[in-house]
DNA sequence: CCCTTATTGTGAAAAATATAACATTATGAT
DNA sequence: ATCATAATGTTATATTTTTCACAATAAGGG
């Protein structure tokens, strides 16, 4: 099924508010509840459920187990993910603390530095030097990487396990990195989301 | 100026491609230059740059100190933009200590936790108790506040700090806020964007 | 059993965004 | 001084995305 980065980034948002509308006891949902709960319109919620074949029944809306057990087949999450965490700075490091991936089915399973002083196979997420990442990656079939390695670092970090393997990376240096052929990055630039909050707040504040 | 989330994070990566370009001893570049680095097109740059009244010379390109000087401007880097993190777990810690923010004339004024043994009020960023947010924001002028709480306090801290003054929130909780009057939000949502880089990585698997 | 109503699913219209095309103009060579 | 060239700036075109509108239809009441 092919589509746009939005449309997926939605399905996403679709699945944990259905999780939510679920803990709160209901069982069914219209395209309306749904779309109140994202932030985007009716419309585009059932125009999104066709894109993928999903079908509801009318008059009676959608039921929230069958449409949480198709949007994690499409999204994946109906097994575990695993990936890596290349950088144990301060983000890569908070990243391999954090519990919020977990419960997503997202396991991060080894953290890679160059710093030896950083490394530690006993940690709950093992931190290793980066010299055994092709192996690693190659070993346990993994396809997706965090980037969280300095700036002047990440391009060739990029084509290092790009080569080796990985298919997606999510980059937190803050500049634009040649994809190699067959991998796909998406950015996280930290600066450039704050940048962009200052401009729009600013030009609030003028137009005021 | 009016225009899109998209084109100010255009301008954005533009100053950034634009330092480098400098850095490497350039003093003029042309559209395509630009767009090459940015990973756009020509036709991009000089349409964003018309939006904004920026001109060049034709057939001598754009003086790459002017044109610094005029993203800056717009974007708000003339000035030194002070910014609160909210929550002081292992997301908020680790961006109080990433020294990234400085460069670009961003500075965490402070953190704040509601947790008393986070409470630290002698380290680099200080941290304070939640309970002294509504008087710091509004003594020190903060406008952007980062949130990195659990998703269960996000919305109730974003009606806070917005009553209080903030006008701009970057939010790292996993969940979709309602923004209050007057207040943006921009989310950054790791999950998503792991599921969303899983997705395409998998789709890209079975298409191949 | 028919009629009203509520909701889906989709095709068409509108809006937003990106791309391309090209007329304009400054530069430098002849 | 004129001409060819190279790059801008903007208008026009194409594409993508969103929104709207409505026909189809299942459910429930009388």
């Amino acid at each position: 099924m092919i589509t746009t980065k939005n449309c997926i980034i939605r399905l996403s948002r679709y699945k944990n508010a259905l999780y939510r509308l679920q803990a709160l006891g209901f069982v069914k949902f219209f395209s309306d509840n749904l779309a109140d709960a994202v932030g985007v319109t009716a419309a585009v919620v059932r125009k999104d459920f066709s894109v993928f074949g999903i079908s509801g029944n009318k008059k009676g809306g959608y039921q929230i187990e069958t449409l949480l057990e198709k949007l994690n087949s499409i999204l994946g999450k109906d097994r575990l993910q695993k990936v890596v965490v290349i950088g144990a700075g301060h983000i890569g490091s908070a990243l391999m603390r954090y519990r919020g991936f977990e419960k997503e089915g997202i396991k991060i399973a080894a953290g890679f530095d160059i710093d030896p002083s950083k490394v530690n196979r006993s940690s709950p997420v093992p931190i290793l030097p980066l010299e055994e990442i092709k192996g690693f990656i190659k070993s346990h079939g993994i396809k997706i990487a965090v980037l969280t390695v300095p700036d002047i670092a990440a391009q060739e970090v990029v084509d290092i396990i790009s080569a080796s393997g990985i298919k997606g990376v999510l980059n937190f240096a803050p500049l634009r990195l040649k994809s190699p052929e067959g991998c796909i990055i998406n950015n996280v630039n930290l600066e450039i989301e704050l940048e962009n909050l200052i401009y729009f707040v600013n030009v609030m504040e003028k137009t005021k």
